[in-house]
This record gives C-alpha cells, structure tokens and sequence, in this order.
DNA sequence: CAAACTCCCTGTTAGC
DNA sequence: TGCTAACAGGGAGTTT
C-alpha cells in the first residue's frame, strides 16, 4: 500500500519524466476516481495545460499545471492498490486502468488501480485538499519537541494516532508498524503517557525508517510500486515468524481495525 | 475527543 | 476442481 516512501519514489520518478509536457487527452474509465470538479470539467481543464512541479504532501501527489485557465493544482491520491506509470507512447489502457492522461509527444501517464480507492482532484489550490494534513514527519521543521508535543495533546492509543493523517501525515498501516518496534513502544499505549524519552526515540524512528524506505524504493509488500521496493518490513507480515532483534515470536493484534504486527519482548505493554 | 463501525472495491486465500 | 465467504486496508462519514 503507498505510503510516504511509495508516493515520494512515485513523484522522483514523475517528476524526471513529466516536468514540461503539454497534456493531449484524458481518458477516464472509472468516472468516481475524480473526485473533484466532475469527470467533464477534470478533462477540460487538464487539457492544454502544462505539468510545472510536481511535489508530494502527505501521501498526496501535487502536480502543478498552467493552462488556459491559468495556475492549477492536480493532486493524485493512491489509496490502496493506486500506482502511476508512464510511457513513452501511445499504450492501449489496461484492465485496470482508471484513468489515462496523453501528452503532447506521445508519452502517457496511466493511473493503474485495482481497488478502485484512488482519488483525483483537479483544483485552483492545493491546500483545499490538503488543508486538513498535520505535519511532514521529513520536514527538518518539525524538530523533536514539536512532535511530542503534538502527540502529548492527544488521548488515545499510540497507532491509532500515528494512523491520524491530521496528527502526522503520511504514515500508513506498514511504517506505522516500523516505527514502534523501532522505538520499542507497544501500538496500544495510551500516548500521553509515554515517557518523552520513548516519544523522542519514536520521532528519530520515524525518519530512519522513512528515509531508508525511500532509499529502497518503498515495501515490496504485493501490491506494486513502480520501481519495485526494496524495503524489508521488521515486523509488519511477519507474523508467527522471529523478532530481527531478540527472536521472539511475532504477534499480530487488531488496533483500530488494523492488523497491527508487534514484537511482545521487544514491545512489552505499559 | 476517542473509538467503533460502515462503506467503498476486488484479488487472494481459506474452507468446504 | 469449483464454489463461497472472509479478509486486506486508507480515508470519509456516522454512531456510540
């Protein structure tokens, strides 16, 4: 599932191959992954308009676009099963692919999604989508003492809130995972209670991981990434099978409607 | 505010 | 072999 790592690959990988191009057309085969304006006005809008920068927020690709109508901002969501891939000319649209935009030139850009979760958005700002993120777990802004903080004004269990896209954006299910065995915190103590200690551990945790995840191209987890990720889970899916660090067996819980995978020595509770 | 539940989806897998 | 049911999960929305 693309989490930040995933949607970071994705955007290098947009960026080296779409930066300048002029969009021809769009072909759209499941109307709903347009989830702003409608399926019509996304088209007319995309078409003419060139692709500017193209960021990440969150798990949200950004893509800048200036067309006819001036400055606007496509964001791409790829919720469970999405992946962008391009290609250098014209492609017949696969079982699975939900929408297809061409270039100028005959490159094309297909949104492959099994799933059928993902979203776009095409609209004249990006922060009306993306209003509602918290903070960028990579951003150097966000120093130690901003993020336990922020963490310290919640109630609640500790995954859930690592889950909470308006806490902390761009952690999903697998990090999630990651980064409390790193920090050797059990997903459901309750958050604020834990020592500062083990909440600056986690905030180091969280770049480590994320950063070397974006150094492998993200989880090679089953469902594709383009580029194909490298990145070994220490616990999440290893259910039943040896702790890396103290060979305890791994156990899997349901927090928060999530399979949550946890080592129970390395992760004791309280 | 927290947490549980429902919905959206389909490929995969377990069970019979 | 072939069927059905359970399951996975990000996020929005609703209910407890």
């Amino acid at each position: 599932m693309p989490e930040l790592p995933e949607v970071e690959s994705t955007v290098r990988y947009l960026r080296k191959l779409l930066q300048g191009l002029r969009v021809a057309g769009v072909r759209i085969h499941w109307p709903r992954t347009i989830a702003k304006p409608s399926p019509t006005a996304f088209e007319q809008g995309l078409i003419g308009a060139t692709i500017e920068t193209i960021s990440r927020r969150g798990k949200y690709v950004l893509i800048s676009v200036s067309g006819p109508a001036g400055q606007l901002a496509w964001l791409i969501h790829l919720r469970m099963s999405g992946y962008l891939e391009v290609f250098d000319c014209a492609e017949p649209s696969r079982k699975h692919d939900r929408v297809v935009v061409t270039f100028a030139g005959g490159k094309e850009l297909h949104f492959h999604d099994v799933r059928k979760f993902g979203r776009m958005w095409l609209v004249a700002d990006a922060a009306s989508v993306t209003q509602p993120l918290g903070a960028e777990p990579l951003d150097p802004s966000l120093s130690a003492e901003d993020f336990v903080k922020r963490i310290k004004s919640r109630r609640g269990r500790i995954k859930p809130l690592l889950l909470n896209q308006r806490v902390i954006a761009g952690i999903g299910n697998i990090y999630a995972d990651e980064s409390l065995w790193g920090a050797r915190i059990h997903p459901l103590a309750a958050a604020d209670t834990l020592p500062y200690q083990k909440l600056q551990a986690l905030y180091h945790e969280i770049g480590a991981v994320l950063t070397r995840a974006i150094r492998m191209h993200g989880t090679d987890a089953g469902d594709r990434v383009v580029n194909g990720g490298r990145y070994k889970p220490r616990v999440y899916g290893r259910e039943g099978k040896p702790c890396p660090r103290c060979k305890a067996t791994i156990r899997k819980i349901v927090v928060g409607q999530r399979g949550t995978h946890y080592c129970p020595r390395c992760q004791p509770r309280r």
